[in-house]
DNA sequence: GTCGTGACTAGCC
DNA sequence: CGGCTAGCCACGA
């Protein structure tokens, strides 16, 4: 059986639920979490997840960027996710991460 | 029930 | 290399 009550808004909490396992150091993009969601053509409901994720600071959403490298939006700017990963261990080139495959995280 | 929006992606010029 | 377009999904009004 399967509740359809419980198919409502589970999508942004496995999101959530998915990037608090991102350990700190590592990075994930928004297509690998669709991905890891079985619905690997979803990375646009994700970026809408971590954009409404009310678990702001629970949540390391920074740790979420684009599967270019670039790192994408920040709710809290940009620039202040740049901040944060670089702070992580994660360098950042031109608003980009390099090299970007050796910080995605594989579930 | 329908429409519009967005922290995306891949392809094309 | 840089910029633009179209397509995809889930959520809220």
């Amino acid at each position: 059986m399967m509740p359809k009550s419980l198919t409502n808004n589970l999508f942004s909490e496995a999101v959530w639920a998915l990037t608090k396992r991102i350990p700190r150091g590592k990075v994930s993009t928004y297509a690998q979490l669709a991905k890891a969601l079985k619905k690997p053509q979803a990375y646009r409901a994700v970026g809408n997840a971590l954009n409404k994720n009310p678990y702001a600071p629970l949540v390391p959403c920074h740790r979420v960027v684009r599967s270019d490298g670039n790192v994408g939006g920040f709710a809290s700017g940009s620039k202040k996710k740049i901040g944060l990963l670089t702070k992580e261990g994660i360098k950042i080139i031109n608003q980009k991460v390099m090299p970007l495959e050796k910080f995605i995280y594989h579930f």
